[in-house]
DNA sequence: TCGCATGATTGTGG
DNA sequence: CCACAATCATGCGA
């Protein structure tokens, strides 16, 4: 019935494509069919056999017929298509064919098609979002929340770093997702002039292609999480395990601690450009300077030795800023610019002396070492570069 | 392995 | 919140 219509519904080359040369396809078809319609009589045995032998034929005559495939026909085939898309019952054929696939096959899957969002994503949602890895950028909340860990409050860069990752690779999820199923949807729709593809069954496809790609999804949140919880519990096991610090971050803070020794209480900035020296954190200082302090005063005199080397060194350090003070000096002995205020003992210290206290200059954080009184024998012009913050 | 050194933590007071 | 004091836990040299 299809086949005659194109020569009345279709003006342009009508008698070409429905010649006596018709379309193998068409051939092929019409020489497959009458064998099913002698089925119900006759020996069924005998009728099978001759049925595939029949079968066998057919299939060798698509064969050659396929071989045997010209320009022409290709052409002829393109015709025809077009011929089909063109027939006015097409429409409606089409939205009966789509019908039939709507209640076959197709319609088993509608019972799964609305499943609630995955739990386990949603659980990762939350994680993520709590871990400040997920969500808005709040003033390094992802950070934060990891570094939080650790009361040093130094930030990690790594978690900035994860967060970094996760979105970008979100957003290439995303995009992947999005360019495949436009890719999908427009394959369908292309499909669909030459066979029944309804607008919901590429909904549908949809939904399918998404449901996959969340396994996907959910694949990079837990990875993320892992990273995550690696990274917090490496920074708890940094907190646990201790480290010395290195011999040149220990020479800084103790040049800095001896020769500010009458008020050892760096400010704020000193401790920030003292960490930056030593590779450690700002709470670390405080730490080091926090022990310093106390063990300092309890054992005076386990401490002198290194109190004349380091009050040697920065005198040294200081006399050579004398020279050239716009010469920065060699490693570790940098007096810091930002105080200032170096107790200079310029001299070699009384040595031998119980406390020589070389530098007890007025001490502006009351007296952090009482029993620790600045003999007479301080020199005179100690104290002048004894300057509070 | 021991003992000391040292960085970190905890509790307290101002 | 900071400093102090006590304490813990680990690093490290002898």
């Amino acid at each position: 019935m299809l086949q005659q219509q194109p020569t009345a519904a279709n003006g342009p080359g009508p008698g070409r494509g429905l010649g006596l040369n018709a379309h193998p396809g068409m051939h092929a078809l019409s020489s497959a069919r009458p064998p099913s319609h002698h089925r119900s009589d006759g020996d069924p045995g005998l009728d099978g056999a001759e049925n595939g032998h029949e079968g066998r034929r057919d299939i060798g005559d698509i064969l050659q017929q396929i071989m045997t495939i010209t320009d022409q026909s290709l052409d002829e085939a393109q015709a025809k298509k077009h011929a089909l898309n063109c027939h006015r019952m097409k429409p409606a054929l089409f939205s009966v064919l789509c019908e039939i696939k709507e209640k076959t096959g197709l319609s088993m899957r509608n019972a799964q098609e609305e499943e609630p969002q995955d739990p386990q994503l949603v659980r990762l949602d939350n994680m993520l979002l709590a871990e400040g890895v997920a969500g808005p950028e709040k003033g390094g909340g992802a950070a934060a929340a990891v570094s939080a860990a650790t009361s040093s409050g130094g930030m990690s860069p790594d978690s900035s770093q994860i967060r970094n990752i996760y979105h970008t690779e979100l957003e290439k999820y995303e995009q992947a997702c999005s360019e495949f199923t436009t890719h999908v949807v427009n394959l369908l729709r292309e499909q669909s002039r030459t066979r029944p593809v309804s607008p919901r069954e590429i909904e549908r496809m949809v939904a399918i292609i998404h449901r996959k790609f969340s396994s996907i999804q959910t694949q990079l949140k837990q990875s993320t999480c892992e990273a995550v919880m690696i990274l917090r519990s490496r920074f708890l096991d940094a907190r646990r395990k201790r480290r010395n610090f290195s011999k040149q971050a220990t020479e800084v803070l103790n040049e800095y601690f001896y020769s500010h020794l009458s008020n050892p209480y760096p400010s704020e900035e000193a401790k920030e450009e003292l960490a930056k020296q030593c590779g450690i954190t700002v709470s670390q200082v405080s730490n080091w300077f926090g022990n310093k302090r106390i063990r300092y005063k309890k054992n005076i005199g386990k401490f002198q030795e290194e109190a004349n080397i380091y009050a040697m060194k920065t005198a040294m350090g200081a006399t050579q800023n004398e020279d050239s003070p716009h010469t920065p000096n060699s490693t570790g002995s940098g007096s810091f610019s930002l105080s200032g205020s170096a107790d200079l003992f310029l001299g070699v210290p009384p040595m031998n002396g119980e406390q020589s206290a070389y530098h007890m200059g007025n001490q502006t954080n009351g007296n952090w070492q009482e029993q620790h009184t600045p003999p007479s024998a301080t020199p005179p012009g100690s104290d002048h570069s004894e300057n509070s913050d």
